[in-house]
DNA sequence: CGAACGCTTGAGAGGCATCAAGAAACGTGG
DNA sequence: CCACGTTTCTTGATGCCTCTCAAGCGTTCG
């Protein structure tokens, strides 16, 4: 069903920026041509092992991508989820190798695009880099959020951040009104993103179904009260808004 | 004794982006005019609160700087250290208020610029974005370090991890052999970056001092074999290559 | 010299990991 | 469509790591 983040063939990178700033047809061109090339992965491969070579950045088209690393001790540690709309590799445009793995969680089709191409960009479309700029921002606060629940809080805590959190980026490009979060992770995967073994995941579940916070059925998720869980957890959704005062003017549009 | 970056009046920015790139004459002059305003901070003393407007993006020209966020069981959270040469506020340049604190953790240096100054370097210093969007993927990356020790690790090993960052970073600017790190940290704020409480870390400093792994004096802490002890928790320092491949030329230099 | 702060170490409690085993869901091939 | 194997989920029991509480000590600074 629908991991695509919508219907209509329009692109989903054009449709998550255009929630920011409205594109100039230059920039929407601009960013079609990033997604001109399709890849398809199935549910488990890997679409970027660690230490590969990064040529590419790559737009999820659809599917859930995680990014993880592998410890020593054979468990794995995952860094970062990628929806339908994000731009994967951005935040590791400075490294030539992949510090990270990164893996399928669902089906999945990627767009491609060298590295290179950011030249054009860079030079050309300072609004656009301006704009990855204030989205890397937005994850990493979203990363220092992760932080905090890991260090500082309970499983049964950690769990509703995440919840939370998902939710919040989610509702970029999916709109705002979908009650049910379809997690397709198992709850292993859950604990390793948010350190805890599969056991307590499956605990704090339990107890927050118990509280009435959440629905379940299978692994489709409902927060019965997204913003007073929130409140109860100091979540704050940084998605919605960003300040764009200190954006460049776009370049002047050809015909 | 020296904090700052260096003895010279060198710009500490220009010293810790030269050690990437080689910086024409207007890009050195452009940085310069950033750091034209000085402000001094005391121990302890915030230089943004939370939710304050952030008009203004700094360097750090001396002293140590941490960001935190405050929970609401009185206790706070740690979210990054800043030490001279980086840049604060970058990482939040999408935000129009402040979602974390800054406090000044040594007296401090600070030279202050306006977010709209951004406007300047995104038009005309596309290979200067570049670059910072470079460093922003390592600070990135530092981060998922932390996030998979305090996720993963034990109260040894996090700490170890924290003293190799540090290490690290510090190499950049402070050069190469010095054997000493000068943690200006209480035990209770490193607690607080790490998610453990004070007790717990002052557990791990004694165990990494037993087994050898570090001699320390005071506040002062020798890794003794920093190349063994990263192997063994597996962290590997990133701060010295970035992959420049990407960027744009840097713009042609006026007289 | 006294007060405040930070460091150090001990004892006890609690939360999460680990181990283990059974149930449910899923996928695959006959 | 069913049978079987695999994966995932669920729950209980036990143990360990870190937190909390507490007290003593050293240092710094007014």
């Amino acid at each position: 069903m629908s991991e695509t983040c919508n219907a209509t063939n329009e692109s989903c990178l054009v449709a998550k920026l255009s929630h920011y700033i409205d594109l100039t047809p230059s920039e929407s061109r601009l960013l079609e041509t990033l997604q001109e090339n399709e890849r398809d992965f199935r549910r488990r491969d890997a679409v970027f092992r660690l230490d590969a070579e990064m040529p590419d950045i790559f737009v999820v088209k659809s599917g859930w991508i995680y990014s993880h690393a592998d410890n020593l001790d054979g468990s794995e540690y995952i860094a970062m989820l990628y929806f339908p709309g994000d731009v994967v590799g951005i935040s590791q445009v400075g490294f030539a190798r992949s510090p990270l793995t990164y893996s399928a969680a669902t089906e999945v089709t990627i767009c491609p695009f060298p590295k290179l191409s950011l030249q054009v960009v860079f030079r050309e479309h300072p609004r656009l880099v301006a704009l990855f700029f204030a989205l890397a921002t937005l994850e990493h606060a979203g990363m220092i959020d992760r932080l905090r629940a890991i260090g500082c809080m309970s499983a049964r805590d950690r769990l509703a951040v995440l919840l939370l959190q998902i939710r919040a980026r989610l509702r970029i490009t999916g709109g705002r009104d979908q009650p049910f979060l379809d997690l397709p992770l198992s709850q292993e995967l859950i604990g390793n993103a948010i350190g805890l073994s599969m056991v307590s995941v499956n605990r704090a579940f339990r107890q927050l179904e118990d509280e009435g916070r959440i629905r379940r059925e299978g692994r489709r998720v409902e927060i019965v009260a997204p913003e007073s869980l929130a409140a109860e957890v100091d979540f704050s959704d940084r998605h919605y808004a960003i300040d764009k005062s200190w954006f460049p003017a776009a370049a002047h549009d050809g015909p």
